[in-house]
DNA sequence: AGAGTTTATGTAATGCATTACATTCAGTAA
DNA sequence: TTACTGAATGTAATGCATTACATAAACTCT
C-alpha cells in the first residue's frame, strides 16, 4: 500500500503539502493541488485511517446500541442513521446489547481509547452507571433515540408517547369501547411507563373506569404478546376488554394469534392496536390498525444531533417528532352489549 | 488518557515490557506481570488501538456486507457471526448496501488500508469485479455465506438449496398437488436458480408438468409475494396452481394475502410453503409451513471460516448446512378436482 | 573458572499522517 | 532601495504501541 510519501515523491513535494492537499486545499496552489491529485491517482494512494485516526484522535466511527438487531422496529432508524452518517463520513458500528450489560460496556469503552467518536442510545436498558460515570467526568457525546432516561438531560430524539397512547385510547373510546386493556413493553423503560400514563390519563378524561387487571406487561415479542392476550381473553366476560392497545406490533401481531386460538374474532369481537408499523402489519390478517413513528426520521435526527454534539454546535436538547394512527383492519365499532 | 509509558512508569519498568506482559505474557517474570497488571489498574490504562492497529496492520474489524438490514432473515445470521466475533476479539463492522454498487465498493476499500481485515459477504448483489479484482492481486480474506459465486472458488458457507427445494416440491406431491408454481427470489442469485433447478429436477422426477408460467420472479419482498401471487392466481383453472413455494417466507405471506383477496383458502384450495422461517411466520394466519435454515449457525460458521482464513489455516472451501421443512398449517392436501 | 546459553529487560526504530514551527520568496509600503 | 507582510512550502516533532536488536544477568557444562 502506498503512503502518503510515495505520493509525495510523484507530486515533487514534501509530505506536509499531500496533506495539506486534501485536508485544507485552500491553502495550497491551485498548481500543486492538481499535481498532489494526480500523483495520488498514480500511485493508487488513499490515507491509512488508523494513523489519522492516531493523529487526529477520533475515529470517525459511530456506535449505535440497541438492544435486538433482530427486531425490526429497529432496522429503518439504522437505515437512516447510517445514511446520514455515511454522508458525513462517519461509519456506524451496530452495537447489539442482547439485554446484555457487559456488551454495552465494551462499547463504551471504545470511547475513550478513540476507537468512537459517539454513541448513539436507542435503548435505555443499561447500566445507568455506564452514562452517569461518563457524564460526570468528560461530556462524553451521546445521544439517545427513542428512549430515555428520567433525570439525565442527555440530547434526545423522540415522540410524544403519551400523546401517542392517548389518541390511540381516544380512538378506540370514539368507536364505543369501554373496556380497553393495555400490553406494555418492559416496563423499566420511560417511554412504556409515559404510554400507561397516557392510556390511563385519557381513559379518565374519557371517564373509562380502568380495571387494574387491563394493564399487563410484556416485552415487546411476539410470544409476550400472545402469552398476555391469552390471559386478557381469559377474564370474565365483564371484565374482559373489548380493545387492546399494545406497545409494538409484534405483540399486537402474537394478540391476534391468542385471539384466534380463543375464537375470538378480530376486529368484531375485539379491537387491537399495535406501535410502530412495522413491514408486517399491512400484511398480517386482519390487518393491523397501528401507531406509526417516522422511523427513518428519528434515526437521521439522531445522528444529526450527534455530529452537531461532535461538533460542539448548541444543540436543542429534545427533539420530538410526530406520531401517526394508521387506521387498518384490525379496529371496529365496539361489540353491542 | 494514560499511555503505556504511564504504565511503564508506574511500574518501574520500560514500555517495552508492559507490552510484552500484555501481549506475551509467558515472556516476562510473574513478578512483573504482577506488577505490570497492578500498575494498569492504577493508572487505569487501556490500549489505544489506533496506535496499536497502525503497528500491526490490522483492525481486528471484519466487514460484513449485506443487501438489506432491514430483512428479518439476516438478523439471526448476524447475531450468530458477532457472538463469534466478539469472542475472538473481533469487531463487526455491518454494511448495508442496499442493493447500491457503490456503497459495496467503499466497504471493500476499508482492506487495503487497514481499516477492516476481512469481508463476509451475505449477497451476491454487488459487482463481481470487486471481488475478482482483489482476488487477483493478493487473496483478499472473504467469506461467502448463504449467496455465492458460481465460477469463484471462495470459502463458502451455504444450504443444499437444490435439495431444499426439491424436498419442499416432493412434500407437495405428496399430499396430491400436481400443479405446483414457485415465486423466487432475484434470478440473478444463483441460490435462486440452484432452488429452481431443484423444483425443476423434483417436479420432473414426480412426473409433474411444469408450466412455465408457474415460475415466477420476485424480490423476496412482501409486496412482490402478493403482485405475483395475484398473477397466479388469475390463471385460468386449469392452469391455476394449488400449491406454490416461494423462496422468502415474506413473500409467502404476501401470497396469501393475495389469497385473502381473492377468497382463496389456504390451505383447503391453495397451499403455501415459504423459505427460512422467519419469527413471523408462527404468527401468521395460517402458521407457516416453511423451510428453515439454521441462521445462527450459518453466521457462526461463515465467521469461523473467515477467521480460521485470517490465521492462515487450512480451511475447506465448501460448508454446507442442513435444512428443515417445518410442516405447520399453510399445507393440506391437495383439493378434489 | 571460562565459554556458551538462556532468560529478562531495556533502547530505539518503526508504522503513517498531521501540524507547529521554520524557511523561502514574492509582493507591498515607505 | 529597505523593511515588512503574507503566502507557499518544507522540516521535524508528534501521537502510541510494537518489536528487532542490544545488553545484562543468571545459569549450564566442561
Amino acid at each position: 500500500m502506498p503512503t502518503i510519501k510515495d505520493v509525495a515523491l510523484a507530486a515533487g513535494c514534501s509530505t506536509a503539502t499531500v496533506s495539506r492537499a486534501l485536508a485544507n486545499p485552500e491553502k495550497v496552489t491551485d498548481a500543486t493541488r492538481k499535481r498532489v491529485a494526480s500523483a495520488i491517482a498514480k500511485v493508487g494512494y488513499s490515507p491509512n485511517l488508523a494513523a489519522r485516526n492516531l493523529r487526529r484522535s477520533e475515529s470517525r466511527t459511530i456506535v449505535v446500541l440497541l438492544p435486538d438487531i433482530a427486531n425490526p422496529f429497529f432496522s429503518e432508524i439504522i437505515a437512516g442513521l447510517e445514511d446520514v452518517a455515511h454522508r458525513e463520513g462517519y461509519r456506524v458500528l451496530l452495537g447489539d446489547c442482547e439485554h446484555d450489560t457487559g456488551r454495552a460496556k465494551a462499547y463504551f469503552d471504545l470511547l475513550p481509547t478513540n476507537q468512537a467518536d459517539g454513541i448513539i442510545l436507542l435503548t435505555a436498558e443499561i447500566p445507568l452507571s455506564l452514562v452517569t460515570q461518563q457524564a460526570r467526568g468528560s461530556q462524553i457525546p451521546l445521544v439517545m433515540a427513542c428512549e430515555y432516561f428520567d433525570h439525565l438531560a442527555l440530547p434526545t430524539v423522540r415522540i410524544d408517547n403519551p400523546l401517542a397512547a392517548a389518541r390511540a385510547i381516544e380512538y378506540l373510546s370514539s368507536l364505543g369501547h369501554r373496556r380497553i386493556a393495555t400490553i406494555t413493553g418492559p416496563m423499566q423503560n420511560p417511554i412504556c411507563i409515559d404510554r400507561v400514563k397516557g392510556y390511563q390519563s385519557e381513559m379518565a378524561r374519557q371517564q373509562l373506569a380502568v380495571n387494574p387487571g387491563w394493564i399487563v406487561e410484556g416485552d415487546f415479542g411476539f410470544l409476550s404478546g400472545y402469552q398476555q392476550g391469552q390471559l386478557l381473553l381469559a377474564l370474565p366476560p365483564e371484565a374482559r376488554p373489548s380493545a387492546i392497545f399494545c406497545h409494538s406490533d409484534e405483540m399486537a401481531i402474537g394478540l391476534m394469534k391468542a385471539a384466534r386460538d380463543a375464537s375470538v374474532r378480530v376486529p368484531e369481537d375485539l379491537s387491537v392496536i399495535g406501535f410502530d408499523n412495522i413491514g408486517f402489519s399491512e400484511y398480517c390478517q386482519p390487518e393491523l390498525t397501528t401507531v406509526s413513528q417516522p422511523r427513518d426520521e428519528i434515526g437521521r435526527c439522531a445522528m444529526r444531533l450527534l455530529l452537531d454534539v461532535l461538533r460542539k454546535k448548541q444543540v436543542p436538547h429534545q427533539q420530538v417528532l410526530n406520531t401517526q394512527l394508521i387506521v387498518r383492519a384490525s379496529t371496529a365499532q365496539a361489540p353491542k352489549l
